[in-house]
DNA sequence: AAGATGATCTTTACGCCGCTCAGATACAGA
DNA sequence: TCTGTATCTGAGCGGCGTAAAGATCATCTT
């Protein structure tokens, strides 16, 4: 064994049990997320966890943490895949939803978790490397006055209100006629996208 | 006793547990709601709730239903409240989100069990008179075409997306520094309607 | 009126959970 | 080599959701 990777009894834990809960998370679900399933499925002891986590929750947090540096990739891509300026605020909102479906239980314990400590992640947001950020530059980009500050932010947190709003609704079976009918999952999205203001006029 | 109100052995046990329960959540938050400890509440065993749901989480959902309806309720004062046809459309957004954020765990459990069954309960979204169909009617009654059958559905959605959204993220602390600098809750929650289409243009 | 029926509620119990604490283990620095 | 300290194990506590079996009591049949 290289001596970083187990300087200790086990070796790097910490990353261990997260990478064994988000193993856990997408293949049993989130009512397998046991703190003791997750100590099992890393083949330690149900008490070992309680040393590199205060509580389950701090374990979640890191769980939720990889899941905002994957949204942020997904982010760039979609940033870095569209053409045209004002594509790219709403390739950027379907890039959005699309994480979400794809990891749903993932973006559940993401935003579980900021909720309770009624705030996102600091490095979602602190600073101009951040995801929420990468919103704001996209609008500038597509043509919104970046000196006014204030409406920057609101049109900022409007797109991802509206983002945010259609992951969670958009796996409700009520609107499973109206995606057959304009002709699938993405069609819906820029649809629904295309009412909401930020996202049709980029500003 | 009244015979109506101990008919059985205890009497309407469950509507006193449903009662139970949301007095629990609001008493002691999400954490306390456990089946045994609503038992405990409503002064029954802590198997006598299997009797009138299958298990907790039809217990959740009744509690759920309770507040789907006093959305529905705030819904209805709203519009009627606003006199300005285009104006209702952000009052009932203000209102859902004023909702949300008096009763966040409530709010919190309509969802986790909508999403849980992959839908919004019926009678929300059913009939001519569900709250889902009131958002409808306003955007209507501001100018919407009704005969864009499509368009309409989508921005409807778009709304109740952009309101969803609003209320899950405003209890977010980084938003603090902003809201006081328009001026407090509801400014900063007309500011981000303002850029959502749906609600500025009613369309 | 008497007895049967069946719904309602209690008791008991099982396994899993988050979490604590005392003790074993093994690395790090003296 | 010895000591200290971080890491991990094992046993255990109270609470949880839920199942099964027995007690209780309104209602229905006769």
């Amino acid at each position: 064994m290289s001596p970083a990777a187990r300087p200790y009894h086990h070796g790097d834990l910490r990353r261990a049990l997260v990478e064994a809960a988000c193993r856990l998370l997408e293949a049993e679900g989130p009512g397998a997320l046991s703190l003791r399933a997750v100590a099992r499925e890393a083949g330690v002891s149900p008490a070992a966890p309680y040393h590199h986590f205060k509580d389950k929750n701090e374990l979640l947090d890191a769980v939720a943490h990889e899941g905002w540096e994957k949204l942020d990739l997904a982010f760039q891509e979609a940033r870095d895949g569209a053409d045209d300026l004002r594509d790219k605020v709403v390739e950027l909102g379907v890039a959005y939803v699309r994480f979400a479906r794809q990891h749903p239980d993932l973006y559940r314990i993401m935003y579980d978790r900021s909720r309770d400590q009624a705030d996102m992640p600091e490095h979602v947001h602190e600073n101009e490397d951040s995801a929420y950020h990468r919103v704001t530059e996209v609008l500038v980009a597509a043509g919104a006055d970046p000196a006014d500050e204030v409406g920057l932010e609101l049109a900022t947190i409007a797109c991802w209100c509206a983002a945010h709003g259609l992951a969670e609704m958009s796996v409700f079976k009520k609107f499973e006629p109206l995606k057959a009918e304009l002709g699938g999952e993405d069609a819906f999205l820029r649809g629904v996208l295309g009412h909401i203001g930020v996202f049709a006029r980029g500003l």
